[in-house]
RNA sequence: GGUCCUGUGGCCGAGUGGUUAGGCAGAGCUCUGCAAAAGCUUCCACAGCGGUUCGAAUCCGCUCGGGACCUCCA
């Protein structure tokens, strides 16, 4: 087997062929840091994260770059834009950088939670403004951009001419020539199709800098093609993004880069789909975003309760990362019980010992367990499908389970096997796919809850159950759970 | 209007033409001082109508529904 990617460029899966083997460059396009992340934020950084970690698996080494767009006309929510012009006070004014800062710092924080692996190099667009000028300049000379009023537009026209503007997207230039839609500035275009690569600031916009064409700032494509080009190269393997960046964003990245560089940049256009809320697409221009502070406190009219972040990141994996994925309440309620009882037996798993006669255990358990184990490697490789994956794994959960209740005894499996499901267990769950823990790491309390568990066995061995119930119950009541497990032992867990 | 995607059981979702996806919820049983878990069993599907095929959720056509992109958007 080999690993397959559902190329968007070719719109089918290919063999995944590196072009410098082991090198593997990935590009994933990063937030706009003008405002909170939310919930459809989590999508392409998780998913992304998966396909970085596997890929590491798999022994490439791969260099992940992605980026921050932090240039453009930012306002923060709330505070009045008008004061910009004014001649009032400096830190009276809101300062781009202070925005960017936050919101970066939140971002970053959002991805800890997640525990995303973080990338290789994080480029700032308003620290690349020089490559993306020389990128334009570049791109002028070739004739497929022209200036007006301070401002540069890409020729798409002339550059259908001769490339296939549109083999990403399916767009057909013809058709976009004939939009009817009235944008801003579009009376400065040769054409509507055509898209900005760099814009005059106008007197009162703050994020500004000076460029051969005068003061202002640089278009919506051209940063990812230029710190692409610059950490990647002309040619990179995969460029990753949601779909909604399909078109315009990465249609013209590509024909950007192309007169660049004289070659197609991407080898492999890797999207991932968008999360829905009531069918229909959680964003900002819908009005239905739930930010991700709000998941996880559960401040949120629509929630019943916080999420904890590994229950969003199982959530999402869940799906494959190629369908919408349909926020709900109740989906994430029920998500959150299945990592639990997930995590939960791969505690208990960890904790099983092998039967010491070691014989050759149940011929059909061994063949069973074995064969949805050996599956995993052929779901990863088939375009990342977490989701079988995840159903693999709740296969063997019961057989864990049994016989960590007796009821199953530990000589069905034989050492070798229990061994393999430790390590196979451990090396997907928490390195390829990145879950974790719902508990957090308790310390002195563990060791105090340890004194509990004691105290309540002797009262249970004396049948003083007044005692053991009291225990139970006043844990219950402070969000501790301990249960009696078959074999005598008392377990616990925070809620 | 143009391009593309999609419609699976109470909910979420995987599905390479022929064998149980899986999770959550429901029902019954077992174990247990009680409880909680857990184990076993079980109910509930492939939008509709045609077609191809020995056989279709899976391929094709039509109808109806939902969505994305065409504008900043993960």
């Amino acid at each position: 087997m080999a690993l397959k990617i559902y190329n968007s460029l070719t719109r089918q899966k290919e063999v995944f062929r590196p072009l410098n083997p082991p090198y593997v460059g990935m590009y994933v396009c990063g937030p706009t840091v003008s405002g909170e992340s939310h919930l459809g934020h989590a999508r392409p950084y998780i998913t992304f994260d998966i396909v970085y970690r596997y890929l590491t698996h798999l022994g490439f080494k791969v260099r992940y770059v992605r980026n921050i767009t932090d240039a453009g006309h930012f306002e923060e929510e709330g505070r009045q834009a008008e004061d910009k012009i004014s001649k009032k006070a400096i830190l009276e004014k809101v300062e781009p950088m202070e925005l960017v800062h936050k919101y970066t710092s939140l971002f970053h924080w959002a991805m800890r939670q997640f525990n995303t692996i973080e990338p290789n190099i994080e480029p700032t667009a308003t620290g690349h403004i020089v490559e993306q000028i020389q990128m334009i300049e570049q791109i002028l000379e070739a004739g497929y951009g022209y200036e007006v009023n301070g401002s540069v537009y890409f020729d798409v026209n002339k550059y259908a001419a001769s490339h296939n503007y549109g083999e990403l997207s399916g767009r057909v230039v013809e058709d976009l020539l004939e939009t009817t839609r009235v944008l801003e500035g579009q009376d400065e275009k040769r054409n509507k199709a055509d898209f900005a690569l760099w814009k005059a600031a106008p007197p009162q916009h703050i994020m500004r800098w000076k460029s051969p064409w005068g003061e202002g700032f640089p278009g919506w494509h051209i940063e990812c093609s230029a710190m692409a080009t610059k950490y990647l190269g002309p040619r990179f393997d995969i460029h990753g993004g949601g779909m909604d960046l399909l078109f315009p964003h990465h249609e013209s990245e590509i024909a950007q880069s192309t007169i660049c560089n004289h070659v197609s940049p991407v080898k492999y256009w890797i999207h991932n789909n968008i999360i829905t809320i009531n069918g229909k697409k959680m964003g900002k221009s819908y009005n239905n975003v739930i930010k991700l502070t709000e998941m996880f406190s559960g401040n949120h009219p629509l929630l019943s309760q916080g999420f904890h972040p590994m229950t969003i990141r199982f959530f999402i994996l869940q799906t494959h990362y190629r369908s919408t994925l349909d926020f709900s309440n109740e989906a994430l309620l029920a998500a959150e019980k299945g990592l639990r009882r997930l995590w939960e037996a791969y505690e208990s798993l960890q904790n099983l010992s092998p039967d010491p006669a070691d014989g050759p255990g149940d011929p059909d358990l061994e063949l069973k367990i074995n064969g949805l184990l050996s599956a995993l490697d052929g779901f990863m490789e088939d375009d990342f499908n977490t989701a079988k994956v995840l159903a693999n794994f709740f296969e063997v959960i019961p057989t864990i389970n049994a016989i960590k209740d007796l009821v199953l005894p530990a000589s069905i499996l034989s050492s070798q096997t229990l061994l393999r499901m430790k390590e196979v267990f451990h090396e997907y769950l928490e390195n390829i796919l990145g879950l974790q823990s719902l508990t957090a790491e308790e310390g002195k309390l563990g060791e105090v809850l340890e004194l509990l568990v004691s105290i309540r066995k002797e009262a249970k061995a004396k049948k003083d159950f007044v005692t053991s119930d009291r225990i139970r119950n006043e844990l219950s009541r402070i969000g501790i759970d301990m249960k009696d497990e078959k074999n005598g032992q008392m377990s616990w867990r925070m809620h």
